[in-house]
DNA sequence: CTTTGTGCAAAGCCTTTGCACTCGC
DNA sequence: GCGAGTGCAAAGGCTTTGCACAAAG
C-alpha cells in the first residue's frame, strides 16, 4: 500500500480533497494486515479522532477502493474486509474466528477448463479463498 | 443434487419434516444452474405457492446448506447464492450483471506455497472466483 | 467562492428471530 | 399429541443516503 504522503498526493490528483479524516484512515490501514472491515478502521481511528463518523470511514473506504489503493473483499464474514496488500494474492480464511491471511500461490497461471462458452466471459480476476480453521481455533 | 424424492427421504432420515413448501423449494433447486438467492428461489415457490413466507425458503436453505445438500456462495454480490452442484467446482462472476457460472479447473490441486505458518492453519476448502464480463454485459 | 467532505440520523438490503398457530410424524 | 415447521412482523447487522453545515482547493 502506499504511504499515507503518496496518497495524499494520490487523492488530490484525482481532485479529491484531503482532510484529516480522511488521513487517519491512511494510517488506519498502512501496513495493517488485518484485513479489517469498515467497522474496525473506524474504532482505530475514533480513538485519536472520537468526532469522525463511520459514514465518513465508508466514503474514504469506497474511494480508495475506487482508485485501486486497497481491495474490498467479500469473504462471506458478514462485513466487508478490506485489504492493503494490493499485490497479487490470496487468502486464507477462518471459518471459526473470521481471521484473514494472505498467502501466495505457486501456480501463476489459474484458469477454467477451456470450454465451449469460454468465449462468452472476459476474465479480469481471479480470486483463490482457503477455507479452515487456524490453530488457535482447533476444537 | 439429490432429486426432490432422495431429499425426502434425507430429510426424514434426519428427523427433519417434509412439507409441500420444503417439497416446492427442492423442486425449484432441482437442475437450476442459475443460483439462485434465498429470494430468488422464494420468488420461484411462490408463484405456485403464494401463501409460503420468505422465512421458510431460508430455513429450508439452512438445513440443506447444512446437510450438504446445497452450497451457500458468498460471491460479494449482495445476497448469499445456493447452488445445487455439490460436486466440486468453481465459478464466473459477472461483476456487471451478477450471474454466476460454474466451472471446472484443471489444477486438481491448488494449494498456498509453503510458508512458515502453514502448521498454523488446517485447510478444509478452497473457493476460486474468476470475476470478468459476459459477452452480454460488455460496454 | 465553489465543490467536496463531514456528521447525524434515517432508510436500505439481506438475513435472523420471537411468537402463536398448524401440521407432519 | 408432541415437536418441528410455518407465517407474520419486528429486529438485527452492515451499508448507503438525504440533509445542512464546515472546510479544502
Amino acid at each position: 500500500m502506499k504511504s499515507p504522503d503518496q496518497l495524499t498526493e494520490a487523492f488530490r490528483a484525482r481532485g479529491l480533497k484531503v482532510t484529516p479524516q480522511r488521513q487517519a484512515v491512511f494510517r488506519a490501514l498502512h501496513r495493517n494486515d488485518q484485513h479489517p472491515s469498515a467497522d474496525a478502521v473506524y474504532a482505530t481511528v475514533a480513538r485519536e479522532m472520537p468526532t469522525i463518523s463511520l459514514r465518513t470511514v465508508y466514503q474514504t473506504l469506497g474511494d480508495l477502493a475506487e482508485m485501486g489503493e486497497i481491495l474490498q473483499l467479500e469473504l462471506g464474514t458478514g462485513a466487508a474486509r478490506f485489504d492493503p496488500n494490493i499485490d497479487p494474492h490470496h487468502h486464507l480464511v477462518c471459518e471459526r474466528c473470521g481471521l484473514v491471511r494472505d498467502v501466495q500461490v505457486d501456480d501463476p497461471e489459474i484458469r477454467p477448463s477451456t470450454s465451449p462458452e469460454d468465449q462468452d466471459f472476459c476474465i479480469t480476476g481471479t480470486e483463490i479463498v482457503f477455507r479452515g480453521h487456524c490453530t488457535h481455533c482447533e476444537t
